[in-house]
DNA sequence: TGTACATCAGTGAACGCGCGTTCACTGATGTAC
DNA sequence: TGTACATCAGTGAACGCGCGTTCACTGATGTAC
């Protein structure tokens, strides 16, 4: 099951150089293979090329390098989201309309393409944000849609949060096999509908 | 842990009588307290009173028995919603509007106060509904708030699959902290909005 | 009504397993003088 | 430039644990005759 792009052969020195990052990388791979329920911190370990007990000079434990793995879940979703959205420009009402699209079906695709990444990334493993702070991603997104005029102003309060829930079920629904993923454009249609983002 | 309801004194005779129900019984207990991925078959026998191979007659495996759980979780559900929709009729678009309200409300409320259990029930343990079909309950909710003149005819399409993914997604955030359970009712409130059930 | 027997639902001991974590250790590195 | 030494990142063996599952068994039940 391991990626097994490990060298664990004699031409590894004695110090690994980034072994917190390889872990990472592996209980990555690990996770997204098996989920996250199942991933092994030994068999981290043996895939880097490395005892288990040195994976405790880089992480407290087990549940410290399932948290990393969160993290980087959750960086990974927000990259992805960000880069459909950055094809379309602020301050043009079309505009806004095509990104809150593409940031819809960027969130439900990361979800679908690395669902056990996503899972986690949710799983209450990633630490809270601070004040739980919305995504500026997703206000700016709604500024803009109000200020182009797409969204009425009196529907704005509350309606990142809708979007997000809307967008976060499908995904979650698709994942556990409740909707079919070809249904997922007519739904997300719907909901731009809903939204008033479309005609 | 455990909910030592159990009588593991001498009184209780040879034959259990149901030991498959008591079996259900506890591991529901036990997922609601410890979350399913820490169900032990070995304690759930023990806390019922039984040798762990005595439940070998009645579940294939421990996984049959984690399904049997998934399967009671959506059965409460929607019992949850169903009572609460009861309690407005059909054929009037006030009372539609509510019933919708206490739907969304419903399913939210039960998984706040059931959380480890609504999660095994969208888990995958539950078996597919064959032909994935929708909702009863929530089709004929829908085909109400059109017959009574609440929702336009043109946006019936997909509407029960927005709704109910806004809904799930609220449920779900909220379980896993990213949205505080206070908010809820303001969010709620924005998701009817968009649904032009208020106006 | 009584007895033989098939059937079923329990017991309890044992299996093998992989796990997270600890501990005393050693090899490598870099810095102070 | 060379040497002593503190520091850090590895090793590998061992710990104890609880788990799911199997197996040969026995106690209880009900049915056929």
């Amino acid at each position: 099951m391991p990626g097994s792009t490990s060298t664990p052969t004699k031409d590894r020195p004695y110090h690994h150089g980034d072994l917190r990052g390889a872990l990472i990388l592996e209980a990555i791979s690990q996770v997204e293979a098996v989920g996250m329920e199942h991933l092994s911190l030994r068999s981290v370990a043996h895939e880097v090329g490395v005892s288990p007990s040195a994976a405790y000079h880089h992480f407290a434990d087990k549940d410290a390098l399932l948290t990393a793995v969160a993290l980087e879940g959750v960086a990974q979703l927000n990259v992805s989201m960000a880069s459909a959205m950055a094809r379309y420009p602020r301050g043009e009402a079309a505009s806004a309309q095509e990104r809150a699209s593409a940031a819809g079906l960027a969130y439900i695709t990361f979800a679908v393409d690395h669902p056990n990444l996503f899972r986690i990334a949710f799983s209450g493993h990633c630490p809270r944000p601070p004040e739980r702070e919305k995504n500026p991603l997703i206000v700016e997104l709604f500024d803009d849609l109000v200020a182009t005029g797409v969204l009425p102003a009196e529907l704005r309060e509350g309606s990142e949060e809708v979007m997000w829930s809307a967008v976060h079920g499908m995904a979650t629904l698709v994942l556990e096999g409740m909707f079919a993923v070809d249904e997922v454009p007519r739904c997300l249609a719907a909901l731009e509908r809903m939204m008033r983002l479309r005609p």
